[in-house]
DNA sequence: GGACGATCAATCTCATCTAT
DNA sequence: ATAGATGAGATTGATCGTCC
């Protein structure tokens, strides 16, 4: 990879599903060496997904934890080959029962989703985020650490100045993510947990505690965010546990025993498959 | 530049669970 | 029995990107 050219690291990236960065690649002319010396901050200003940053930071860590040992592949799609054995290897491990069992339910959306009404987006993002999840859970402690932000979110916490509608987005987005890096997979942060990311927040960024009720506006907007991430997700156990349990408005009837069953039945599906 | 659609946070309402 | 916490679906409104 050290050696490669712009051109092979766009084929590369095309290669990993990450073709709408090429673009950007070419712009600034990432070769492969540049590519390796990557810090965190520049992935961010190069890259405007989030669910494509964690993607493209997994893979750059996963070569350079294989080059330790191994000699370079000398092409991209030899790369390819070392990163994708890496994978399996890791899906092999995690798929154990032993090991995780109903920790880990799969989070790839099941064949009969609908497309025209499931959030694409949202989807990649949270497989982005399982194959992290899978990689190493981190140990959530009491002194939550704030990830590091965007620049331009960084710049307007720098100047104390109240975040606009987007900026909000933008912070809310990153504490999410960050997050889930510590759930092992599951989307349900506990109360403390939540508890934790805001007070982390408002004691790094008083300022942001508008009229002083500005944790319980923080907490929820954070809420919200994993709701929405939870929305279209139809193949986890535990959220389809909660639909079932939680899922039924006014003027709909409660599941039939049948409706049970047959969600029942599609836990044990999934079960099965993860 | 205006119309339009897509996205997504915010809000509302309701169902369920749990502690008292 | 009841209040509070939590999670769901539905709706609303702001924002952003695209198209003509």
């Amino acid at each position: 990879m050290e050696t490669w050219s712009v051109e092979q690291v766009c084929s590369w990236l095309v290669e990993k599903n990450l073709g709408e960065l090429v673009q950007r690649f070419q712009e600034e002319e990432v070769s492969g060496a540049a590519l390796l010396a990557l810090n965190d901050r520049m992935v961010q200003q190069l890259v405007k997904k989030i669910g494509h940053q964690a993607v493209l930071m997994d893979l750059i860590k996963k070569y350079k934890q294989n080059t330790q040992g191994l000699k370079s592949p000398e092409n991209p799609k030899e790369a390819a080959l070392v990163m994708q054995t890496e994978a399996a290897r890791e899906d092999e491990e995690t798929s154990s029962p032993v090991s995780h069992g109903e920790q880990m339910p799969s989070f790839y959306p099941s064949e009969n989703l609908e497309d025209g009404l499931i959030d694409q987006r949202v989807l990649k993002q949270r497989r982005n985020v399982k194959h992290l999840a899978r990689s190493k859970a981190l140990q959530w402690t009491k002194s939550y650490v704030l990830p590091e932000f965007p620049y331009d979110v960084k710049c307007m916490l720098a100047e104390q100045k109240c975040p606009d509608h987007s900026m909000r987005i933008r912070i809310i987005e990153f504490l999410q993510a960050d997050m889930t890096k510590y759930l092992e997979g599951s989307l349900y942060p506990s109360t403390q947990q939540y508890n934790d990311v805001v007070n982390a927040l408002l004691q790094a960024h008083p300022f942001l505690d508008e009229d002083g009720c500005g944790f319980f506006l923080w907490k929820r907007a954070l809420k919200d965010r994993f709701k929405y991430v939870r929305r279209p997700i139809e193949d986890d156990e535990q959220v389809i546990r909660n639909k079932c349990k939680f899922g039924h408005r006014k003027g709909q009837t409660r599941k039939s025993i049948a409706d049970i069953r047959f969600d029942e039945i599609k836990l044990v599906q999934i079960k099965l498959s993860a």
